[in-house]
DNA sequence: CACGACCCCGGGAGCGCTCTCATCCGACTG
DNA sequence: CAGTCGGATGAGAGCGCTCCCGGGGTCGTG
C-alpha cells in the first residue's frame, strides 16, 4: 500500500542504501547524478520516509510529549504556546495530550509518549493531593529517565525532574495584601478543587495575607476551575453571605463566571463588590470591569519548561517564575 | 539503555512471543501462571513497549494528526476540544500540529504526520487563495489518501478529503441584513488577512446583504485575524472615517480588540458606535457590551470532522455546519 | 495401551529503515 | 605500465517487535 524506500530504489535504479543516504545525510557524498535520480523518484512518489522504521533502526527521539488538563482552557494554552515556541526552535514535534484533569488518563499519557519514545515529557498544571497517586506517576516518570528520557513540569512541586515554578502562594499573598489592606474584611473566596495543589498554594498565600492583617477568611467556597465553576460559586456565595464586598477568585477564568453571576444578578462590580482573579489570562484585561489580577508569564513558563527538558546538560534543576499583582478597575475600596 | 521485550521474557523466563502475547492479545491462550511471571516482570521493569517497533512489525496506525493554526487561539481551541473528544472516544492519540497560518510549515507538517504514520489527518482553518500551493498541498493529501490514510477537513472547501464547511457566506449574510436593517448605513469592516478563504467568504455574506439593502460598503479594513490585528483595525478605520455607526469584525477575537480601541478612545459601545463578531467564542458574552455575533458550533464541528476521518467505511463525504445570528448588546440602532 | 487431536510455547522470519563493511572502479604516481 | 590509494556504491546485519508455524506435551478415546 505505502511506498517504501525499496520502491524508490528500484525507481531510481540504485541501491537502498543510497536512497537512505540520499534522504537523511544529504552532507554524504552521493554522485550528483545518482541523487538527481533518487530525488526525481521520491517526488514522483510522493515518498515519505516511515519514522517508525527510522527510530527502530536508528533511535533519535525527536518529538517531545507535552500533558496539560486542557489545551482549550486559555492558561494551558498559553503555556502551550510557550512550549510550542522552544520546541519549534529547536525542531521538535510536540504532542500535545489532555489529561482533563483526571489522575488515570494522565498515567495512561505517560505510558503512550513513553511508548512512543518522546526525547522529553512535560507536565503542567497542578498537581493532586495524594499521595498514592503521585507515588505511582513518579515511579513511571522515574523509569522514563532512567531509560534517559527527560522530564520537566510547570507547577507542580512534588514529581521528579526540571521544574518550572510559578509563584503561587507569593502572588496570592500579594493580592491579598492590597486587597485587605483597601479595608475589605468580608471577603469570599471562590476556589478550584481542594485535591490540586494549586488551589491550596494560592489559598495559603491569601490566608497567610488575612492573618498578618487580621483579616477573618470565614467564606471559601470550592468549585471547578472554570467559568461556570466560578459562576456556581459566586452564586452560592451571594446566597449565603449577601454582604460581601470582596471575591477573591483564584483564577481568571472563575472572576470571569463571578461577574457575570453579578451581572446577571444586577450587582454592580466593583461599587458594590469587587472581583479579583489569578493567572492574567489575555482575557483579563477585556472583561468589564477590567481584572484585577496576578500576572503570571504563561508563554514564558512554557518555554523555559521546554529550554529545561531539551537541555540534555544538566541534572534535575528547578526554576522560579515571577507572580505580579496586576491592579485594574475590578477591585476598588469597600464604600 | 531502554528496557526491552528481551529483558522482560528473560526475566520472566518465557520466550518474547510469549510476552507479546500477554502484553497485546491477553485474549489468546496463556497459562496463567506464565503469564503472571509476565506481568510481574513487566511491572518490575517498569516495561512500556516501543510503539515505533510495534508500528514496524505490525502496521496499525494508531494516532490521528490535526494541523491548525493554533491551538492558542480559542477558535481553534473549541474545535480541537471536539476532536480531543471523539478522538478520546475511539481511543486514538491525536497530535497536535501549529501552522500559524505559514502554509510551507502546513506542507511540513503534512509529511511529519505522514511519516509517523497516522491513521488520519485533519486540517482545521482557513484556507488560502493560492493556486499553487493548494495544488501542491492536494498532491500530497492525494498520496496519503492513495496508501490509505484519510483526510477531513474543517472550513476548507478546497482540499481533497471529507469536510465540514461552517456556512461562513451565510453567517454573514444573515448578520449583515440585521445591522443593516437596523438603520446602520456607515458601516466599516474589519477583515482578516485577504489571502484567507474565511475572509473573503464572510465578506462576501456581508457585501451580498449590502447590495440588497442598498448599502454602499466602502470601509473594508485587511488585517490580522487577532484581538491586536482588530485593535489596530479599528484605530486605522476611526481615524479615516470618524463617523461610522457601526463596526463589522470578521471574527470575535478582531471585536474584541475593537471594542478595547473603542474603549481607550472614549467612544461608547453600542451608543455611538455598534460592534459586531464572529464566532461566537466563549469570550463573546463576557466582554462588555456582550457582543452580537454569528455562532459556530465549534466543538461540535472538530466532533463531526474526527467522526468523519474516523468512520473508514464511506468516500470523502461534506457536512455543512450552521450559522445562527446570536443578538447580544453590542449591537443597536444608530442614534 | 497406543494413537490421534488439540493446545501451548518457542523459534525464527520479516516489517522498513540505517549503517558498517567490503567491493569495485577510476585515477594518480613512480 | 603496473601498483596503490581513495572514494563511491551495494550487500547484509540488526533495531524491537509480531506472528506464522512446527514441536512436544497432555488428554481422551478405541
Amino acid at each position: 500500500m505505502a511506498v517504501t524506500l525499496a520502491d524508490v530504489a528500484r525507481l531510481a535504479g540504485v541501491s537502498p542504501a543510497t536512497v537512505s543516504r540520499v534522504i537523511n545525510d544529504s552532507a554524504k557524498k552521493v554522485a550528483p547524478e545518482l541523487r538527481e535520480r533518487v530525488l526525481a523518484a521520491v517526488a514522483q512518489l510522493h515518498y515519505v520516509p516511515n519514522a517508525h522504521a527510522q527510530n527502530v533502526a536508528r533511535p533519535r527521539k525527536s518529538a517531545v510529549g507535552v500533558i496539560v488538563h486542557d489545551v482549550s482552557d486559555p492558561y494551558f494554552a498559553e503555556i502551550t504556546r510557550g512550549l510550542q515556541r522552544q520546541a519549534g526552535a529547536q525542531d521538535r514535534l510536540l504532542v500535545i495530550c489532555n489529561s482533563y484533569r483526571e489522575p488515570e488518563r494522565e498515567l495512561a499519557y505517560v505510558a503512550l509518549l513513553r511508548a512512543q519514545q518522546v526525547h522529553a515529557l512535560i507536565l503542567a498544571g497542578s498537581g493532586y493531593h495524594d499521595d498514592a497517586f503521585t507515588a505511582r506517576l513518579n515511579a513511571e516518570l522515574g523509569a522514563y529517565q532512567q531509560a534517559g528520557g527527560r522530564v520537566a513540569v510547570i507547577g507542580r512541586h512534588e514529581l521528579v525532574g526540571s521544574a518550572v515554578l510559578p509563584a503561587n502562594e507569593q502572588g496570592a499573598y500579594d493580592l491579598g495584601c492590597r486587597v485587605f489592606h483597601q479595608g475589605h474584611r468580608r471577603v469570599g473566596v471562590i476556589a478550584g478543587p481542594r485535591l490540586l495543589t494549586t488551589t491550596t498554594d494560592r489559598l495559603t498565600g491569601i490566608r497567610r495575607a488575612a492573618t498578618e492583617l487580621g483579616v477573618r477568611l470565614d467564606h471559601v467556597v470550592h468549585a471547578d476551575f472554570t467559568r461556570d465553576g466560578g459562576a456556581l460559586a459566586t452564586a452560592e456565595l451571594l446566597d449565603t453571605v449577601p454582604d460581601l464586598t470582596a471575591i477573591m477568585a483564584l483564577n481568571d477564568s472563575m472572576a470571569v463566571g463571578a461577574l457575570a453571576t453579578l451581572r446577571d444578578r444586577g450587582i454592580p462590580a466593583p461599587d458594590q463588590i469587587s472581583v479579583t482573579g489569578f493567572d492574567d489570562m489575555p482575557i483579563a484585561r477585556d472583561v468589564t470591569p477590567a481584572l484585577t489580577t496576578v500576572r503570571l508569564p504563561l508563554v514564558d513558563m512554557g518555554d523555559r519548561a521546554m529550554a529545561l527538558a531539551l537541555d540534555d546538560d544538566p541534572g534535575p534543576l528547578s526554576e522560579r517564575a515571577p507572580a505580579t499583582v496586576v491592579w485594574r478597575s475590578s477591585c476598588t475600596p469597600p464604600s
